[in-house]
Formats: structure tokens, C-alpha cells, sequence
RNA sequence: GUCCCGGUAGCUCAGCUGGAUAGAGCAGCGGACUUCUAAUCCGCCGGUCGGGGGUUCGAAUCCCUCCCGGGACGCCA
């Protein structure tokens, strides 16, 4: 369910949109013929450039409908439909095959449109009444360095809240950070213990030493426990018996102290609590850093991470069951969920609370208290079913109904897996997850040597080279994420992403990075470049047009971005722009064109055309650089 | 076993509510730098859209079925 653009705004956005102009035309002209209201125009931009700009295939599904022949229904439709003069008017002749109607933008309408779009706002208006909308993104967990996983929810969510932001659309980010829980009270004893034992010092923790005490405590507590059955059963020895029943035994110690860890960490326990405390603060300060780094906006202000709904879970546990909601089962509390087989677990049989209590709680916090209108949660693919369990638990228990008893929106932003190029899960040779911070590093190494093999002796200050090779290599990486479908797992491989040729985002980078250029070259050459910011705007070439078509459908695009959580539209939109820029400016000398008037319409083409793909980098999250 | 997501050119991917000869990038081959940055532009090569049925004037797109790959499936998070 998308939400409909405000009907304030509409009227201005059609001054700018011509797709959205002629789908109206479209639509009264079939009311007008056949007294059908709010058709669908079927419009869209032209296939093939040599039908014109674009086509309406209304006609064939309406002569199905209407039992007519499909070019007949086309006729009428081009007979009633006024394009009120920013189109060529429509004829027979612009009736093709079984009844597509081809539509060719009037040339003067076409830079009247541009010259709509050529205000601050680039025609995205803020709206009259903003949503708020909560997007969950990063993930991170305590004691636990960030890898490839953590990519995709910070930069992905990142883009996706950007696009509402955009849009005028108030945002609140929320870092749901794994800091509670058994797992925690694990490595918070093993690190007391580490330190009590004086190998490590609680005011000075970095976040490797951390990673490694997470897995040291993870592995003190599993045991093996199948292992000694199969033992047992097959009859294996009874050496083999003893170093498993031992290994199972010093387990289920680790095991109870963790326990009793946890316990102490839930009652406050100081002493605990301080450990806990220098843990959380080296990890998030790592994190923050790396978010910092990747250009997302990912704030201390965003975390509330698990233990900030602690003391919330028995009693929506308790309301869950008074209401009737939740039920017994199995010595567990479930509530289920019509359509979904599996119930909800929200209490163990223990008594102790799981992850989707958790996520409960935070649900009914995001819409009750952030005022939520729609909840976003970009996480991976693989926890499908539990959000469609939790969100089904969710509304089931009225959590998502809004004061003005509206219903909030619960979407999961599902992303795939980031793919090695052998096709599996990126991981190291040693089976490790790759480290973000490693694979940021060798992306701005390949940069700067990118930016030394093409410049030469002209590469800059030191300093310059690797500010640029920063940003350069982030923007590879971020738009190669960026760029294929959210849903589908894609396959990372720098030697693809950072040759910078072709759809990249250091092309986007570069495209705009020109533009720079031909500004100040026509600085130097003393132009008056205020008086092109007014220019009339003649586009005759052929490059022009189709610069300025993509202009103009920038604003339809970043609002299909919000409705679809799809980014990668945005991605596609600003490559095609790149590329319509880049065929001009090979094509139509600006500085150098013959007359003035053209060098002005041009210059102010240009100059758009860098607000509005600055605008949409921006937009996606991508930092930029003014030189390359 | 049930459910979810995928399968489009040698490789990586687009393809919007079904529409006109299925598009990019990379790789390969061939062109273009005394003229605004060649991280660019132009051309060529390259596809039984996993297989088979069906619906339709029209299917990569919708329905059915099968094959292949990945993932998730009550007391971990």
C-alpha cells in the first residue's frame, strides 16, 4: 500500500511532469469517449525513440473490455484527448500497431517544463502533512566487529531513509543493537574474567579484543552434546566418551555462569554493569565510525538497542495474555498468526523472553511513541518469516493502531546475501566473515591507485589524492550495493566494482565532477554564468531532449524509491542521466558552442543537470568529490 | 516435508501496472583525445528469457507443472 501523493502538491508536479500530464490528458479523454472515469492511462516513456516520447497503451486492454477493435478505441481517445499544447496534437498518424498511441513532446513545452523543474526544491515540494516514518537499520551487535552484513542494512536502510527525507517526510533511524540477551552475558563475564585475571584493562578495550573474547565465550559454551549421544549410541570408545563428556560437562559450567551473569546484568548488578557498560562503548564508538565513514546517517541518537526494551517485556507479555492474544503452548507462550503456521514465540517455556518480545515491544514503542506511520526494517532476507510472525503478533495485539486510530505500515526491507564470486557467502579463506573496515580500506587503496595510474605526475597533493580516493572508493562500494535489487543476494567483487568503468558509482562521481570543470573553464573564459542560470532554454539537439526527458522524470523516481524501498531505481535513473550527460557533453560543445544563446541554454542545461544528480547522490547516500 | 526467494548474453545485472525488433555494464574485437577531464564517447560481436503446458490479439512479465540453486521452518538472536 503506497501512500497517494498529497493533492496539494499534485497541481505543481504536473507542471513538471510530463508523463504525469499526459496520463491525466489520457484519462479524461477516456472519459470523454466512453464515460469511463479514472482509467488507467497505461502511459509511459516511449520504447523506441522513433515512436516519440512516449506511448499510451490504454487502448488494447479498454477494447477487450469494450468488445471493440483496439484501434478503433485508440481513435476515439486520440479524438477526445487535449494535450492542452505540450504535445504534438494526436492524429491517426500517431496511432501505431494494434493501438498504441505515440506522443511526441512539444519542443517549446519541453523547456517550459525544465524551467518548472529549475527551482531549489527541483520538484519534490515538501508536503502538507509529512509522514513519519521509522526505518531500522545497522544491526549491530555488542563485543562484534561490523562485516558484509552489516553493509547492506546501514547503507540500503540508509538510502531508503534518505529517500523519505527527501521527500519531506520526517524520519527517525533506529540502530536496534544486539546488547541483551544470554550471548552478551557471556562475553560481559568473559571479559570481567579477562580482566579480573589483569590480561586486559576494562578503560582501554578495542573492539578485536572483544570480537575474540566473544567467540572464546560462545565456545566455552557449546557443547557438543549430539556428538556424546552419537558417542553413546554407536559405541565409539570410551575415550572418545570421556573428552566429550568432559567437553559437555565444562560446557554446561560456562554455560550456568553466564546465567548467573545475565541475571546480575537484568538486576543491575554495579559491578557487571560497569563491564557491560566499557564494552558498549568501545563497540559503539567503532561503529558510529564506520557509519561515519560510510556516509550513512547512523547517530548515537538512533541506538536503542535491545536492553533499552528490557523492562518492557513483562508487561507486554502480561498485556499480550490478558487481551487474549498470546496463548499457551508447549509450556510456551505463542500467539499466532492467521495464515502463518508457525506461531510467534514470545515466552520460553522458562519464562525467559525471546527476540520477538523484543521486537514487539519495539514495534508498539515506534508507534506509539515515535509516532510511526510506517515502519521500515532493513534486515536480512533470512528472518522473513519472523517479521511476517511479528508483524502479524503486532497488529493482532493492536500495536500498530495509531492514537487517530489509523493503522501504522510494517514493511521488512529484505536484502539478500553478499556473494563471494564463487558464488557463496563472502566470507575469508579462513571462513571468517570479512571485516567492514577491511573491505572500506581495500576499496580506497584500489581508488588511490585508480587515481595515481590515471593522473600521473598530476595527481595532486598527497593529502587531495586520498580525500578523493575516500570518497571514490565508498561510493564504489555503496552504489555496487546499491544498485542491483534489494531482495536478490549479489556478488561482491572489487575487481568489478573498482575499475571504475562503466555503471559504477565513481562514473556518477565523475559525470558530475565535469560539469565542475566546464564551469570553471567557462569561468576562466569570463562568461557571466549568473546570466545562465536564466538563460532561455533551446534544446534542439537530440542529446539535449533526452537530457532533459530524464530531468524532468527525477521527481517520479525518488518517490517510486520511497514507495518501493527499491533504491536501485534511483541508481539506474542517475546512470541513464550520467550517460545523457555524458553523450552531450561529447556531442555539444557548451563553452566552445557557436553562439551565445546556445552557450547560455546549455551552460544553464548543465548546471541543472549537476543539481539534480548532486540531488540524487545525495540522495543515495553516495559522498562526493568536486574533482577527479 | 512445508513455505519463501531466485534462474534473462561468456560474467555481473536491468526490464516499471502484460505490449512494438528483450536492454546495460564488464570481458572480446574495431574506432575517436592540438577543441569544456578518454574514470569518456562511437561501432561490432553476443540471448531456445531454466524446461514444458495454459490464458491472451500479444507473455521474460500472469496461471499450472517439472528441473536446478539458495534460504527459512516453536522455546538461539
Amino acid at each position: 500500500m503506497s501512500p497517494t501523493p498529497p493533492a496539494d502538491n499534485h497541481s505543481e508536479l504536473q507542471q513538471i511532469d510530463p508523463e504525469a500530464l499526459i496520463a491525466d490528458a489520457i484519462t479524461v479523454a477516456i472519459e470523454r469517449a466512453f464515460g469511463i472515469e479514472n482509467a488507467d492511462p497505461i502511459v509511459g516513456p516511449a520504447r523506441n525513440p522513433k515512436f516519440g516520447d512516449f506511448q499510451s497503451n490504454a487502448a488494447m486492454p479498454l477494447g477487450k473490455r469494450l468488445g471493440k477493435n483496439p484501434r478503433e478505441v485508440a481513435a476515439a481517445i486520440v479524438e477526445h484527448a487535449d494535450l492542452g499544447g505540450i504535445a504534438e496534437p494526436l492524429t491517426a498518424e500517431s496511432i501505431a500497431g494494434p493501438g498504441f498511441i505515440n506522443i511526441t513532446l512539444n519542443a517549446d513545452a519541453l523547456s517550459g517544463l525544465l524551467e518548472n523543474l529549475d527551482t531549489p526544491e527541483l520538484g519534490l515540494p515538501t508536503p502538507a502533512s509529512p509522514e513519519t516514518v521509522v526505518v531500522d537499520l545497522c544491526g549491530v551487535n555488542l563485543a562484534k566487529q561490523m562485516h558484509v552484513g552489516h553493509l547492506r542494512s546501514n547503507v540500503i536502510g540508509d538510502t531508503i531513509a534518505r529517500s523519505f527525507e527527501r521527500l519531506g517526510h520526517t524520519v527517525v533511524r533506529q540502530n536496534h543493537v544486539g546488547d541483551w540477551g544470554l550471548p552478551i552475558a557471556m562475553v560481559t563475564g568473559k571479559v570481567k574474567a579477562e580482566a579480573d585475571a589483569g590480561r586486559i584493562a576494562l578503560d582501554d578495550l578495542d573492539l578485536a579484543t572483544l570480537n575474540r573474547l566473544y567467540k572464546d565465550a560462545q565456545l566455552e559454551c557449546a557443547a557438543d552434546r549430539r556428538g556424546l549421544a552419537a558417542v553413546r549410541k554407536f559405541d565409539l570408545g570410551p575415550k572418545a566418551e570421556a573428552e566429550l563428556e568432559e567437553q559437555v560437562a565444562s560446557a554446561e559450567e560456562a554455560l550456568a555462569a553466564a546465567k548467573q551473569t545475565l541475571v546480575k546484568l537484568q538486576s543491575h548488578d554495579p559491578e557487571i554493569e560497569a563491564v557491560w557498560r566499557s564494552i558498549e562503548r568501545t563497540t559503539m564508538e567503532v561503529c558510529l565510525a564506520v557509519c561515519a565513514r560510510l556516509h550513512t546517517r547512523v547517530t548515537d541518537g538512533d541506538s536503542a538497542g535491545e536492553s533499552s526494551y528490557a523492562t518492557e517485556l513483562a508487561g507486554v507479555v502480561a498485556d499480550l495474555v490478558d487481551r487474549g492474544v498470546a496463548e499457551e503452548s508447549d509450556g510456551a507462550l505463542v500467539v499466532r498468526v492467521e495464515g502463518i503456521k508457525e506461531p510467534c514465540l514470545i515466552r520460553k517455556g522458562d519464562g525467559g523472553f525471546l527476540y520477538a518480545t523484543t521486537d514487539l515491544a519495539a514495534i508498539r514503542r515506534r508507534v506509539q511513541t515515535l509516532g510511526g506511520d510506517r515502519l521500515v526494517y532493513c534486515v536480512d532476507a533470512r528472518q522473513g518469516l519472523h517479521f511476517r510472525q511479528v508483524f502479524g503478533a503486532a497488529h493482532k495485539a493492536g500495536y500498530t493502531t495509531r492514537p487517530d486510530g489509523s493503522t501504522a505500515t510494517l514493511e521488512h526491507a529484505a536484502f539478500g546475501t553478499v556473494l563471494g564470486e564463487d558464488g557463496k557467502p563472502l566470507k575469508t579463506r579462513s571462513g571468517e566473515n570479512i571485516k567492514l573496515d577491511a573491505l572500506l580500506d581495500e576499496a580506497v587503496e584500489r581508488a588511490e591507485a585508480a587515481i595515481r595510474e590515471r593522473a600521473g605526475e598530476n595527481a595532486g597533493e598527497a593529502g587531495d589524492v586520498r580525500t578523493a580516493a575516500e570518497a571514490i572508493g565508498i561510493a564504489a562500494i555503496k552504489y555496487a550495493d546499491l544498485q542491483t535489487e534489494r531482495s536478490k543476494d549479489y556478488v561482491f567483487s572489487f575487481d568489478r566494482m573498482v575499475s571504475f568503468e562503466g555503471n559504477t558509482g565513481p562514473y556518477l562521481l565523475y559525470a558530475r565532477a565535469r560539469i565542475n570543470s566546464m564551469f570553471e573553464k567557462a569561468a576562466s573564459r569570463g562568461i557571466d554564468l549568473s546570466a545562465s542560470e536564466s538563460a532561455p532554454l533551446r534544446l534542439e539537439a537530440e542529446e539535449e531532449k533526452t537530457l532533459a526527458l530524464l530531468l524532468l522524470r527525477t521527481p517520479r523516481v525518488v518517490r517510486g524509491v520511497a514507495d518501493s524501498l527499491e533504491p536501485h531505481r534511483l541508481c539506474a535513473h542517475l546512470y541513464d542521466l550520467a550517460v545523457a550527460f555524458s553523450k552531450f557533453y561529447d556531442r555539444c560543445p557548451v563553452v566552445g558552442a557557436d553562439d551565445e544563446a546556445t552557450r547560455l541554454s546549455r551552460l544553464r542545461l548543465a548546471g541543472l543537470t549537476r543539481r539534480v544528480l548532486t540531488d540524487g547522490l545525495e540522495t543515495l547516500g553516495l559522498p562526493l568529490v568536486d574533482r577527479m
